[in-house]
Order: structure tokens, then sequence, then C-alpha cells
DNA sequence: ATATTTGCAAAGTGTTTGCACGTAA
DNA sequence: TTACGTGCAAACACTTTGCAAATAT
């Protein structure tokens, strides 16, 4: 446990966050300024890893972001303005499928993507 | 309508398959030895800006896929393995959030990703 | 002391762009 | 004919890697 790891970790503490490598990067050098994004990547890398962090995209693909509330299953807000996302910790399961639907996959994971513009996009 | 534009779109003709820039450029190629990288990421952003095709990520944003079938509603089966996607054309609808649930959003869509494994890893 | 982690800079992806040529309408 | 689409190659952003110096245990 290095003093960079722990500035990276600490970047992702929010619970309901959902920072890119850059912005984890960034708040990371506000408190180390020498860490590199290197060494950013590489434990994020490792997070992702060891289960600690889920690496998300809600945008097709185009900005990757770390959803450090990896051991909690939830669903996610986003907004298709600004791409932030929010979870939502969601009481009722996700409906199954029938074994047609399912189509010979064996399924264990489900989640939910709520599109949608967020508060603060709809007022601007 | 060129002859490069139908071989993009006949590259991504089959309902639900979910195909990467990479192998829609392959299979144009195949009809169309001449094309160009360039030309098959232009037509397939100009698809996508249209909403005739739909920009996918399932695997936190490693791999790009397009969806073909944009116009019609629906959820995922993902295959954890090979990053396979199915489409589900499913009856029921997404539970709705509550008003505290909503955080303030207006979600105006919503989709379910099943992740699983696929028949095919699963004998594999 | 030894193995691991860091930082840098360079290499690697996958995607986009500028510009001259070719082609569709 | 005139504007738009194409191909090429270079530019691009983001992520990964090789290596030597620094650090943890």
């Amino acid at each position: 446990m290095t003093a960079q790891r722990r500035a990276v970790a600490e970047a992702l503490s929010a619970p309901d966050l959902h920072v890119t490598a850059e912005e984890v990067f960034e708040r990371a050098a506000a408190v180390l300024p020498e860490i590199s994004r290197a060494t950013v990547y590489n434990t994020l890398n490792d997070l992702v890893a060891l289960g600690e962090v889920r690496l998300t995209s809600f945008d097709g693909g185009q900005t990757r972001r770390y959803d450090p509330n990896a051991r909690v299953p939830h669903h996610h807000l986003v907004c298709t303005k600004c791409g932030g996302a929010k979870d939502v910790l969601f009481g009722h399961a996700v409906p199954p499928l029938s074994k047609k639907e399912r189509q010979g996959y064996e399924v264990d994971a489900s989640h939910i993507v709520f599109e949608g513009i967020c508060e603060r996009c709809k007022s601007a």
C-alpha cells in the first residue's frame, strides 16, 4: 500500500460518483502532485481486477467511468446530456427471463439503465 | 447513396447481431475491397446520428458495438466470456422508479442488461 | 535485501480529420 | 457541373508498456 494508491482510492471514495480516469488523475494529483497517469491507470486496473471497482460506460463506450460501488448491486440513472450517472438502490428485482427469452444463456446478473435528463441539465 | 454506404448497411443487416467497427470494415471490404476504414467510420457515425443504428458497449466501454435494431426498444443478453450480445424482445415493462428513486431526473428510456454465459461459451 | 511500485517517455489502440481525387445527381 | 463522398495518410485521445530509479516490507 503506497501513498499513490491511497490517493487513487480516495479519489474514488464518493460512493455514488462515477468518475473518468482523467478525473481520478486530477483528484489524485491535487493531493500528490508527482503522481503519474500510468500509476493511476495501473491502480485502477488493479482495483477492477480485485472487484473493488467496476468499469462502466453508459454512452456506448465513448466515455469510461469507474464505479466504486461494485460490491452492492444497483441500477443506474444516466443523464443523456452531461453523461453523469447516479446509483439507484432498487428494491424490486429485475423481472426474470423465461427459458425461451434466455436463448441458452446462463444469466447470473442484471441491471437496469434508466436514461433521462438530470435536474441540473433540465434547468439549464 | 453510394456503393460503400450500401456495403456498410449490408454489414449491419443481421438484426440481432452486434458488430464492432472493425467487423463492419471486414464485412464491407469482403464485398468492396477498396473501401477505407475512414468511410466505414464516417458512415457508421452518420447512421448513429440518423438514429438508424445505436452505438452500444456492454463491457464498460472497452469494446464498442453497433446495434442495427435501434428503432425497436429491447433489452440485451450479454456474454461475459466472448462479449457477444443478443436482443431480448421483452414483453414486460421495466418497473418504474418512485419519485424519490428518480432523484430529480426526468426518465425517458430504460433498458436491462442481463449478463451471463452464452451457450457456446458454456460448452467450451 | 528483495521484490514491488513508481515515473517517464515511447508505443499501442481505435477513431477522426484535411485534403486532393473521384463520383453521384 | 457542382456539391458531396471517398481514400489516404497524418493527427488524435486514451491507455498500456519497458525500463531505470525509488520505495515498501
